[in-house]
DNA sequence: TGCGAGGTGTTATGAAATAACATAACGGGC
DNA sequence: GCCCGTTATGTTATTTCATAACACCTCGCA
């Protein structure tokens, strides 16, 4: 992380077993429901985003790809980045080029961020963007998506 | 652009002239106050942001910073962004890969853009993070910048 | 069964950012 | 003035991030 500390950084947690692979049924199953395949470089990659403690950048995805330790090529990994974002299973954070899984009920929905500069944590939260969607509106833009990335030091990392 | 569209993309405006010396001067001076120094490269970089009609890359600033056509080398401009910023003189888009000057006037403040995915101009505005920052502030997380970056079309765009 | 749309595999390349190290300019204390 | 620590610059090379381009495949459907 971009800062120095001496603390335990306890890990943020990634889903494994049961709880993953409901997780990648529930998906199917928003596939399904939406004309959608969650064809297997997707379901790989969403997988291993699902399971990862944090932020995952590509290429640790392209890295982690294969049963076997054989990476994917780039695009195989991009395309179902772009894939996922689109259907609003991850979010792609730009402040750290990375993808997080998305850990929000609400679907297509704009992401907010609080990123944890010592830790590296990055959680999602429900943002009300009403404030800014009304200077937008009187600026006369229409706006489609608005992504926020807060960054700061999250509790723990605080402490000392 | 991300977007193909039939319109004129009038120039949103880069300043030349007197107006351009002004802001230089503006930020010497505020240099100064600071104990910061606004080095030869730096002003360089500062000058091209000014004089641009929309956010640049940081390779647009490398090729365009030699006064005879040659390129700074990366570092160079690397460097001078990461002052400028530092500053509050520019700021980062991230999810473009850009930097614009900054137009407002309050010193060292969070970032907000309106981005228009049609013309590509990038629209500061001057954000209300109270909703944001109380939902940090219960999530126990201590903010330290918060960036904003809405996209989506402006108004000259959504004519048609 | 032939066609079109969407998806994948593969090679290669392009774009963005930084590491590492040498050199130079500046400012304060003596 | 001169030394010295600090800050900034110059330069080479490399790393990291992302996409272009094209061949092939596969599924639904006329």
């Amino acid at each position: 992380m971009s800062e120095a500390c001496r603390h335990d950084h306890g890990s943020p947690h990634g889903i494994h077993g049961t709880e993953l692979a409901a997780a990648l049924g529930a998906a199917e199953a928003r596939c399904a429901a939406e004309q959608e395949r969650l064809t297997p470089p997707r379901r790989r990659v969403l997988e291993l985003l699902l399971g990862a403690e944090g932020p995952l950048k590509a290429y640790d995805l392209i890295a982690a790809y294969g049963d076997a330790g054989e990476p994917a090529k780039p695009p195989t990994v991009y395309r179902a980045l772009e894939f996922l974002e689109r259907l609003g299973f991850a979010h792609r954070i730009e402040s750290l080029n990375a993808y997080v899984p998305c850990r929000m009920e609400a679907e297509r929905h704009s992401a907010a961020f609080l990123i944890c500069d010592c830790c590296g944590a990055a959680k999602e939260f429900e943002p009300d963007f009403s404030s800014q969607l009304t200077a937008a509106a009187s600026a006369g833009y229409a706006v489609r998506s608005v992504t926020l990335e807060a960054r700061g030091l999250c509790g723990e990392c605080q402490g000392g």
